[in-house]
DNA sequence: GCGACAG
DNA sequence: ATCTTGTCGC
């Protein structure tokens, strides 16, 4: 899968800020296609304390949700962890993951936000720009807006919108029964009802949908696996050591 | 000044 | 994100 030029290496946190600015205004914020057969997530994982990152991508069939293809990529970080900034320092770790899929998916989803996002381009939105393909973001906490935990139902499939000075920016998704939610909002070329019905199509009885849950799977098995060849006989080493 | 703050 | 024990529920 290749991606647009622009490179999220080297860059300062100010330069970061411009650059989203900047890219803010390219953003397509509806539906661009009608059917969505292959599904794509995408995450990254890393050690406490150590500069590498892992990535992985995980393609799936819909509304199947069998997974036709994986790929994974290990690098060292670039970028410390900023809210607000978390595509720099995920993106070239993940860029080099989305190079080796061969199944080009339909939409990606994303470990974190769309559009609700201070600057209106989380992590999805923006690397649904560079991989120009559409995405969704689907986080597990809130980063930015606002909703009323009342308005949620506690059953599976109730959202309430989140929303920033009045306007929708995305919705509180509840995936499970009596489980909390997670925030979906439309990264890149596709509109947020869509969002949401992708969101709820991809869960297998887990809060987080299978494309995402898939790809933190597989990123935290190489990862251990990463260890181990790092680490050999460690365990004995602590026994006797 | 104070609280919030994706992963 | 990661570090961790027990614990509640289907």
């Amino acid at each position: 899968m290749k991606y647009k030029n622009l490179h999220p290496w080297d860059v300062d946190p100010n330069q970061a800020i411009q650059i989203q600015k900047q890219l803010r205004d390219q953003l397509i914020l509806q539906k661009t296609q009608e059917t969505y057969r292959r599904i794509a997530g995408a995450d990254v994982s890393y050690d406490k304390g150590s500069d590498i990152l892992y990535a992985a991508v995980v393609v799936l069939e819909l509304p199947s949700l069998q997974i036709i293809e994986e790929a994974s990529a290990v690098g060292r970080s670039t970028f410390p962890y900023i809210p607000g900034l978390l595509v720099f320092r995920e993106a070239p770790i993940l860029l080099k993951a989305f190079e080796k899929i061969r199944q080009e998916p339909d939409v990606i989803m994303f470990d974190g936000q769309g559009i609700a996002h201070p600057r209106g381009i989380g992590i999805a939105s923006q690397m649904g720009l560079w991989l120009d393909k559409p995405s969704i973001g689907c986080a597990k906490s809130k980063l930015f807006g606002d909703y009323r935990e009342a308005d949620l139902g506690a059953k599976a499939g109730s959202y309430t919108p989140l929303t920033y000075r009045g306007k929708i920016i995305g919705a509180v998704v509840r995936t499970r029964d009596n489980v909390s939610p997670v925030f979906v909002s439309a990264g890149h070329k596709i509109d947020l009802a869509t969002s949401i019905e992708l969101v709820l199509k991809s869960c297998q009885g887990y809060r987080i949908p299978e494309p995402t849950r898939q790809a933190h799977n597989l990123v935290n098995k190489i990862r251990v696996e990463g260890d181990k060849s790092k680490a050999p006989g460690g365990t004995q080493m602590d026994l006797f050591g």
